[in-house]
DNA sequence: TGAGCAATGTTTGTATACAATATCAGTTGA
DNA sequence: TCAACTGATATTGTATACAAACATTGCTCA
């Protein structure tokens, strides 16, 4: 669970879970790129073990590859936007009622402890964290309603919404996200499935609604690039 | 879009799509062990690529890798199964609404002759070739829908469907899916959303009804191994 | 001065080599 | 007879080496 590690085994899961929590943190941001040596380098593996990470990362969405000129982490456009936050609305409000209609005070629990950490990281002002527990959060829901296949892509389509995030993401005050998710536990603790349906279903376009995806220039990042043609 | 090939170049996604399809097709049955040096020979390439190849294959859920013991045809449970058909249950009803809004006569042209395809391969008792058809006309919906994500994501579904139904399929007359299209294509000709996004609903009920999904000892192949422990 | 191009260095693509682990056959001992 | 062990073999895990593609620098020439 720490965010740090100095692991002696480094396996490929987990430099695709460090890497991964990176991105989610927003401690790299969208475009950067990834040279294998180096990311090889700091975990002290061989590229065939990036590669072989890099290439898992790709097939969340995560991360770009272009063939010879190697693994970017994902810049989403505004239409992918949209279409990741279409998916989660599908996916989303029914598995949360029928994780309200399974909940154990175990699984309540948990979440709570959730929302606390999520509270904490924010009174420290780590908004980065913050995301990331959040979107935990969503992925938590998928868990306790037992639906792994949804709950791997819900891991993929949230993955996406943090570079989504970083991206297009108009205020600073992540704040509402806080209360909703207050809301949703209380609806998921009381089983009441029609209203934590509807709650997550407002929450996501809420979200959706606070992204500014207008189609702009996010263009090369260099003016030599941008003059070329 | 040919599915045989002698391909001079072989690249790890040709060895994907041959793979998949061959999965697809049942001429693999699920639980078939994959080794990265025969698939290699096949394919005229190292293990290197193999490697690659059967990784992805293992995120789309078609194949399952077990730690030096090596990649196999994925074997759905039952519960695995049903929570397939749930996440499309979710996902395709509206995908397919909101295909029959922009589906142009082209898109149409498109679906029909994909039919004419199924119902050939009908016709010759290509029993598998027309289940991938089959298959890869819900995927044309979700394209048509113009959702790349979801898309992606009813690719697996799809793909992992075939896999449950060369588990848990009761009985061999697939033809009631033929008819099932038919309808949704006339639904998506008429841009008749509300019909369309019921008809794609009522199918998807329609082929779970037709599988046998109680749990059933699907376990170690070898007497042997039930004794060990 | 600046566009085009050649030479050089960097990075990825693929194959191969070696190490670690699992599987299987044959053997031993109760 | 059968369980447990041991060695041989097969298969996967990882690192490395070399090839191919790309990027960059500095040069030439108009």
């Amino acid at each position: 669970m720490a965010t740090v590690s100095e692991s002696p085994i480094t396996s490929v899961e987990q430099i695709v879970a460090q890497l991964t929590e990176a991105v989610h943190e927003h401690r790299v941001q969208p475009g950067t790129k990834l040279r294998e040596d180096e990311v090889g380098e700091i975990f002290g593996v061989s590229r065939t073990l990036v590669r072989d990470a890099l290439r898992r990362m790709e097939h969340g969405g995560l991360v770009t590859i272009q063939r010879n000129r190697g693994a970017f982490v994902a810049k989403p456009t505004p239409k992918e936007a949209r279409e990741v936050f279409e998916a989660r609305a599908l996916l989303e409000p029914q598995t949360t009622r029928a994780a309200a209609e399974r909940a154990t005070a175990r699984d309540i629990a948990e979440l709570e402890h959730h929302m606390a950490e999520e509270h904490s990281a924010l009174d420290r002002e780590e908004a980065g964290l913050a995301l990331k527990l959040s979107g935990d959060f969503h992925v938590a829901i998928a868990r306790i309603a037992d639906q792994k296949t949804i709950e791997q892509f819900l891991r993929q389509l949230v993955s996406r919404s943090s570079l989504v995030i970083a991206l297009y993401w108009r205020r600073r005050n992540a704040l509402c996200e806080s209360n909703a998710h207050h809301a949703l536990v209380e609806a998921l603790r009381t089983g009441d499935g029609d209203k934590a349906e509807d709650l997550m279903k407002g929450h996501l376009l809420d979200v959706l609604s606070q992204l500014d995806l207008r189609e702009r220039d996010q263009g090369p990042v260099s003016l030599k690039d941008a003059l070329k043609r």
